[in-house]
DNA sequence: GTCTATAAATAGATAGAC
DNA sequence: GTCTATCTATTTATAGAC
């Protein structure tokens, strides 16, 4: 047994990039190091920088992948609910919750501050189509007439959403049955609550 | 100037705890360390560790005291706020964000599940009086008639402003005026709404 | 109680062989 | 393009002098 690396490579970036969503689901953005993504598919902690020139532009280039991804599933959970246009935009919060559980990155990844001096990937794109599909559902719950309106639907909607999972990753709910998918119903009534205060004037 | 350290103390373990405050208030839980701390202070990284066992049981000593100290914030401004129940709770999402922004010790920390573990300085009488008092300022408000809607509104709650502050902390916030001092109106506000959509039936 | 010195991990990143 | 080897920096924590 020659304990030589046997690894065969077709496309070391995108296993780098599929390996950093594993690591960062199970042990979070903190956890988070090259150097473990490297460990994690039996390549030398060298390799990644290969590929890419550090640790932000690896993040960078998860970041860019998980804003497509999230708007793609959003976009897909607000279509399944249905011709109610606030049962379609309060869909998109548990869809937030179960994405975030299932491949680690959230808001904190796509739009960490870090990663804007990096642009790799598309990343700027990815982030403004994931915004604007969320505006767009925003404004049309029709519960927010002005642009100010929706925008600030919109912030309260991803508020509550982040929230969630920051305090479920956080450790916060230790009882009422905290799973991820309880989780992402919660997120998806308290939508459902911030479009009912919206109609009541609040 | 002899380079040896002139520093005499007092109270070390107070001021340890004291200075923990300011490093996570400027650079975030992620980037705390006890040797920043000692740092901080002027004293070796040695120091530290005759007041406390290790990092965690420092990290404990400062979330029971944060925890004190959120409560005793969170239950003047409620005061403050006047007579109506629902502006009393409303306010203290105001009360967290800017008491975040100040300290950097928020909900992550005080109820960190590494900490659970370490039980220093009265941490868990701490967590459960701040949580006996919001769940009292919810169920005031009259508009969760049971315990268990009391829990979901006070859940919601604290998610918008934990998620208010997370994001904000996560540069999530680019423009529209992001300071401290308006994301917490803007959590005040977020609360008032789900109040509203919790009597409209939301 | 505080210091100096040190040990053992771990991470980011680079140089040069193959 | 991947490897081995190495450098530098940082942290947690301990040992022993003062």
């Amino acid at each position: 047994m020659p304990s030589k690396r046997p690894y065969h490579h077709g496309n070391l970036a995108a296993e780098l990039i599929e390996a950093s969503f594993g690591l960062l689901a199970e042990q979070g953005l903190a956890e988070f190091s090259v150097a473990k993504v490297a460990r994690a598919l039996g390549v030398s902690t060298a390799s990644p920088y290969r590929h890419f020139a550090d640790r932000d532009h690896l993040l960078g280039a998860v970041a860019a992948q998980a804003a497509r991804e999230l708007a793609d599933r959003m976009r897909a959970d607000a279509a399944a609910a249905g011709a109610d246009a606030g049962e379609a935009f309060a869909a998109t919060a548990g869809t937030y919750v179960r994405y975030v559980a299932e491949r680690g990155a959230g808001f904190d990844v796509i739009f960490s501050p870090t990663l804007t001096a990096v642009q790799s990937g598309g990343l700027a794109e990815g982030r403004r189509a994931l915004m604007d599909l969320l505006f767009d559902l925003a404004h049309a719950t029709g519960l927010a007439p002005t642009r100010e309106d929706a925008f600030v639907l919109l912030e309260r909607h991803l508020v509550a959403a982040h929230g969630y999972v920051s305090l479920f990753d956080g450790g916060f709910f230790t009882n009422r049955n905290p799973t991820a998918s309880s989780i992402a119903d919660r997120a998806t009534q308290a939508t459902r609550t911030l479009l009912a205060g919206a109609g009541a004037g609040g």
